[in-house]
RNA sequence: GGCGACGUGGCCAAGUGGCUAAGGCAAGGCUCUGCAAAAGCCUGAUCGUGGGUUCAAUUCCCACCGUCGCCUCCA
């Protein structure tokens, strides 16, 4: 198939069989609620493992859960609450529109907490190497020492310091020695929570738990990693310097595919904004089907606006799918649905078309009743049906999420205990 | 300012180097109906602007205008 790559901004073809897919999807910060632009991203990463299961590849998929930053810290007290738990309500609250969406869980879940040893050791290294220095208690990444940083986001190096510096934020933190260098290891502030290291009690900076759970994971180099589009940079960016710098590879990830952002009433949806739609709240009046065909009507790099209208129109063809998948055909000869399929896959194919193999597989689904009405035999176009209905991540008539579905979340959910 | 998207009938939105440019909502007309509702049928686009490439562009290229996203809160 082929896959936009941010990096290089080029499509690029990519083989499931060829080898196991190692996934990193960036996952929430957990400090406050999430919302359908969430779910739009991790739908978009879902409908690209099952497409790629449906293709016959193997993946293993990691996403993250960054309950340690500055976030979670600054709003756990005017919530009455500590980072800890506070990240935890909010990771299962999150957890629950997962299951209810039918996004498949990650085969590994991991918390930045769970991984401060490796983070020490990535900082550490990172200082040997010469890439990193330790200030104050606090280590940060000098991106002077990183010729290729910029490499993902194609923002030019000297336009970086120029943009930073006019934008006033240099010396705000006096321990670094160019505005532009990031924190790997953050020096304890009073009443801060913090654990020990060689410069002193601390914690993570923000990027760095990413590089350390991949790394941990998988190893030095993944196939794809993926996120929302607003990640690109700095996050992102940052990812790549603190691992290449770190393993000495070449790369890091081979692709890197960002989602584009979900609007509503005109802006992006965001928590600071407050125009949010809850999948909680679109879950009393739709069912999850409505609501994954409706994201899967939108291309992942295609910023989209969200709309009840828009929404309102996937449930009648929501209606349609799951009454092909239903109807009773008769013995005539069979319905062909070699051309529907080799639509849907040659649409996946092309850099995860999902509107376009949504679109056929709706028309397809109107061609079915009317074979059926027409007495002719559908069993075999029936079964194709539910299976690339599958692949978008609809149940059709079936009840509830996926068991696999429910069962991994809920294992990973264990380590959230939510009060 | 930099990087990147997008601009299709009133609104939303597919799609394509040439054959009537999907569909939905809204609107108007008609059928049905005692009226209305519901349902069915019918009606509408110089595809942002200006150039270029081409036998042919809405579709490719360039410029411009406009909207949006990102540029250390962010999926």
């Amino acid at each position: 198939m082929k896959l936009y790559n941010t990096l290089s901004q080029q499509f690029e073809t990519f083989d499931p069989r060829a080898q196991t897919t190692r996934l990193y999807v960036c996952g929430v910060t957990p400090y406050d609620t999430t919302h359908l632009g969430h779910a739009a991203t991790y739908c978009t990463f879902d409908i690209l493992i099952r497409y790629l299961e449906y293709q016959g590849g193997k993946v293993i998929f990691t996403e993250n859960v960054t309950d340690i930053d500055d976030d979670t810290i600054r709003e756990a007290p005017k919530r009455g609450t500590n980072w800890r738990d506070l990240g935890n309500y909010w990771t299962a609250h999150f957890i629950r529109d997962m299951i209810a969406l039918n996004v498949r869980p990650p085969d590994f879940y991991p918390r930045a907490t769970d991984v401060i040893p490796e983070i020490i050791a990535f900082a550490k290294t990172l200082i040997e190497k010469g890439f990193a220095y330790e200030s104050g208690g606090s280590v940060y990444f000098h991106v002077n020492a990183y010729a290729k940083f910029g490499q993902l986001s194609h923002i030019p190096r000297d336009q970086m310091l120029a943009i930073a510096n006019e934008r006033g934020n240099f010396p705000d933190d006096p321990k670094k020695r160019d505005p532009l260098d990031f924190v790997l290891w953050q020096a304890q502030a009073p009443g801060e929570p913090a654990w020990d290291s060689p410069w002193g009690p601390g914690r993570p900076g923000w990027h760095i738990e990413c590089s350390a759970m991949n790394y941990k994971t998988f190893g030095p180099t993944i196939e794809i990693h993926g996120g929302g589009a607003d990640l690109v940079f700095p996050h992102h960016e940052c990812e790549i310097a603190q691992t290449v710098n770190f393993t000495g590879e070449s790369y890091f990830a081979k692709i890197w595919m960002h989602a584009a952002m979900v609007g509503y009433k005109g802006e992006k949806m965001s928590k600071s904004l407050g125009n949010l739609v809850m999948v909680s709240e679109l879950l009393k009046k739709y069912s999850p089907d409505h609501i994954r065909l409706y994201l899967a009507k939108h291309h992942y790099r295609a910023p989209w606006e969200f709309t009840y209208a828009d929404l309102d129109f996937s449930v009648s063809q929501c209606t349609h799918l799951t009454q092909a998948a239903q109807t009773q055909g008769g013995d005539g000869p069979a319905m062909d649905y070699a051309y529907a399929r080799e639509q849907f896959e040659n649409a996946l194919a092309d850099d995860l078309d999902s509107p376009t193999a949504a679109a056929g597989l709706c028309a397809f689904g109107e061609a079915l009743i009317e074979h059926a009405d027409a007495r002719r035999d559908v069993t075999a176009a029936q079964t194709w049906l539910r299976r690339a209905a599958n692949v978008l991540g609809l149940r059709l008539d079936a009840f509830g999420p996926e068991a696999r579905v429910r069962s991994g979340w809920e294992q990973h959910s264990l380590r959230f205990p939510s009060a």
